[in-house]
DNA sequence: ATTATTACTAGAACAAAATTCTAGAATAGT
DNA sequence: ACTATTCTAGAATTTTGTTCTAGTAATAAT
């Protein structure tokens, strides 16, 4: 006994969510609410603080003593709440990645032509990365070691995209406004340039937000997907 | 006296150059060349085992130690060499850099039109990836924390192969073969699509290697920056 | 040739930082 | 009320990157 095998959580992440309001809910019996909200709010702050330090300095050079401090965290609630420091970027990243994914398709569903939809796409890529610099620096400047669970969920979610912007795609291909890809294609041709930029203003090898040049990416994205008139 | 402070090395960077032929000098004094072909063969191999782990599970989950046992190594002469962990990556990101800028140019370079030009771009990109995808997945997927030095070092290399690039797109742009766009976005034009893919790849998310898709991609990266006749 | 200096190798010792462990408090379930 | 579970705390431990001291081979200086 003594040493049960139950009680860690580490995947539990049900989203503190610090992306969009930061808490809005009432609270039904006092002393519960009150004990739940602190907890996620400790979460939240962990995660919060992480950020700009990953962003910041790179998940290496972020020590968890400084996370600890700054987050008012003990060690224990956080080794409890993701298990290493490494947790705490994935939570970070899966977070991330839905929150874009989401945006990118609340952008594009709602469009009714080819031209309108991928340059929409674009569009949203370039806002999101000038919004959200420091998470846009964390999603596109590292690559997690993601648990084997992590890898999974995000995998799914991944499929789920794919699925939902193909679904968007098909019948524009079918029509000849798009051209017909490898379905792997199409995310890299739209968003690859706007991401590339990004990856440049980010990290300060270029001047230029991609939010200053959304136009003109758009644009040419555009032209690299759609179905073309002429030979090369 | 005792403490000498400049007999440290850390950036005697003549590349042990690893990625083309693994030495091919002659001797000429016989123990010299030999101590001198031994210690750089130690470089090599440091940077060799150290990519592998690297691109493998990441810098911060790299430890050291196993370098050392690896590349059969002391500790002493690893850090003789280059200073810190973060040191064997600098290194080996630079040497990257250089590799793939020069044969990028050297692809690029001879051709003569717009349109083969952009696509031997292309085409180099897919390849140089689909050929070692381990350094490709190193320099793709981590941002490495760089000294001021290497900084500027790269910086300067980044300089001198923008100027390059420009010189050859420039006369096209001016006959109207290509369009005229902010410098900062050629690159991302021509290769953000090939690196998304890379990436893909590089993680497992996609099965399709950039090398399978070399010529859809040079198409469509033709038709984002070509002179575009109709309008959107 | 002999000596002095430098480049390099070696691994024990050190320090810093991540993680584990033990224990106690708050809450939920019965 | 009692038991189990979740969460918080921080001391103790372990791991791991790095420094230090010392020794060896090569080159330069005299």
């Amino acid at each position: 006994m003594g040493n049960s095998d139950s009680d860690i959580c580490h995947r539990n992440m049900t989203s503190p969510t610090m992306f969009h309001k930061r808490q809005a809910g009432k609270s039904q019996t006092r002393k519960t609410q009150t004990r739940k909200s602190q907890t996620s709010a400790l979460k939240s702050r962990v995660m919060e603080v992480s950020l700009a330090h990953f962003s910041d300095v790179g998940i290496e050079q972020t020590n968890v003593g400084d996370i600890l401090q700054d987050a008012d965290c003990s060690v224990g609630s956080l080794y409890h709440h993701f298990g290493s420091k490494e947790g705490i970027a994935e939570a970070l990243f899966v977070e991330g990645v839905d929150h874009f994914n989401a945006g990118l398709l609340a952008a594009l569903l709602p469009r009714r032509t080819a031209s309108t939809g991928i340059k929409a796409m674009v569009t949203f890529c370039c806002e999101w990365v000038t919004d959200q610099p420091q998470l846009a620096a964390f999603l596109l400047s590292r690559e997690i070691k993601l648990s084997e669970l992590a890898r999974l969920e995000l995998r799914e979610k991944d499929r789920a995209f794919g699925q939902s912007t193909y679904d968007w795609f098909a019948p524009h291909v079918k029509s000849g406004e798009l051209q017909a890809l490898p379905t792997g294609l199409y995310m890299p041709l739209i968003c690859g340039p706007t991401l590339e930029c990004s990856r440049m203003w980010l990290s300060g090898r270029s001047a230029r937000s991609p939010g200053e040049v959304a136009a003109i990416l758009a644009e040419a994205s555009w032209q690299s997907v759609r179905k073309s008139v002429r030979k090369s």
